[in-house]
DNA sequence: CAAAATTTTTAGGTTTGTCTAAATTTATTT
DNA sequence: AAATAAATTTAGACAAACCTAAAAATTTTG
């Protein structure tokens, strides 16, 4: 179905409102879109219309199967772009949300499959949330805290939890990035840093505060 | 400044109506964009109001010098973008079109700037049309038929002016493709037909009508 | 050069997605 | 349970980008 880039983020967000709070209602998802409360109301009218929501005056809506299949398919396309620009074009993490945004509503299924391809098939994007595969389903993977990897054993990447300017700077500066892999060689139980070895990178020191933040999954 | 997706595809199409021909009148505009003259009309007044075109009712209509600087931003996206579809994702020349017309509307200046980067700054694009740098100019690279290239001497494949399926496929079969090098090894001036080497591809042999649509430029 | 044909513009609508303000409905208090 | 508060919906407008049909200007032609 052909949906406007409107109707997609109303979905979309619709979705997101939905996993993380048990009720969603009319004013949080004004909130959300940026929007106010009257202009819901005539979207959720046309949502319904056209079979991606439940939905009853004053009681309330979600997504019913449909819409929750098409929201998987924009979460999609979304996280492929988001890790395609940050792990093709170098892109920060914290800086990629907003081109994604607009990147996601481009609606050729060959250019998703083509990019999904091209980028090694990805099942996390670049903050950490996992990747819907074609078939809408969210792959499960467990990713640990680099706190918490056993020393010698090799994982890779994942996301970084914390995005604020400085600890993307150092991170930067370690060359810690999405995708690569990493081992810890020590760990210093007194302060709880530890030290971490990186490809083509002199082995560095990083606290425990830091490691906290840097999450990984088994390879 | 910030245009609609429509005023983009409107600057455009007058840019491309006005290098193809001495006039450009609301009704080719109109066929061009698939749109009604009428609404052409209302487009021109707005497109005038930001000073994109010079305009007097019944008289004709021109982009002036900041309109033509809009059109080879829009161009330059769209052509960045084809280049990407073809050498990246392995899409062929003939379906990229349609799918660079819609993301040459994202507008962040920073994502032309690293994908141009991570292509490796090209200046011709699948076409073999010139790809405007950052400053709106219009590269000249002298491209040369095929057949008129001399022998033994490698250049590189930038375009092929025959984009009927036939022509695609043959090209695909002898995995003739953008940006690969290639070298004429022999000519039979009896039909005009040519020998030609591509790496890791065995030698083949083209009608001089084929060889007259592949364009090539020296390395 | 005037009539006919063509081109362009205006006038008045439509759709999409938004808005404000007012009216309803539901929820919370006292 | 009535009064008040909060949430939601309706009513009526607006801007953008289109449309059709009619009017106006320009161009072509006999």
């Amino acid at each position: 179905m052909n949906l406007t880039t409107s109707e997609e983020n109303y979905v979309k967000s619709i979705y997101h409102l939905q996993s993380a709070a048990e009720k969603v209602n009319t004013n949080a998802l004004a909130k959300q879109l940026n929007t106010k409360a009257a202009s819901v109301t005539d979207m959720l009218k046309k949502l319904k219309m056209k079979k991606l929501i439940q939905y009853e005056r004053y009681y309330g809506f979600k997504l019913n199967e449909k819409g929750n299949q098409t929201a998987l398919s924009i979460i999609r396309r979304h996280r492929l772009w988001e890790f395609f620009l940050v792990a093709k074009l170098g892109f920060q993490w914290d800086k990629v949300h907003v081109i994604a945004e607009e990147l996601e509503h481009v609606s050729s299924l060959e250019l998703i499959k083509k990019l999904d391809a091209f980028l090694g098939n990805p099942r996390i994007d670049p903050h950490g949330d996992p990747i819907p595969d074609v078939n809408g389903k969210l792959p499960v993977i467990k990713q640990i805290s680099l706190a918490t990897l056993p020393v010698k054993r090799t994982a890779v990447i994942s996301s970084v939890s914390n995005h604020s300017a400085q600890m993307l700077e150092m991170l930067t500066h370690y060359g810690i990035g999405i995708g690569s892999q990493i081992r810890v060689n020590k760990t210093f139980d007194f302060d709880g840093s530890v030290e971490i070895k990186l490809p083509r990178q002199p082995a560095c020191i990083i606290s425990e505060q830091v490691a906290k933040n840097i999450f990984v999954y088994h390879d």
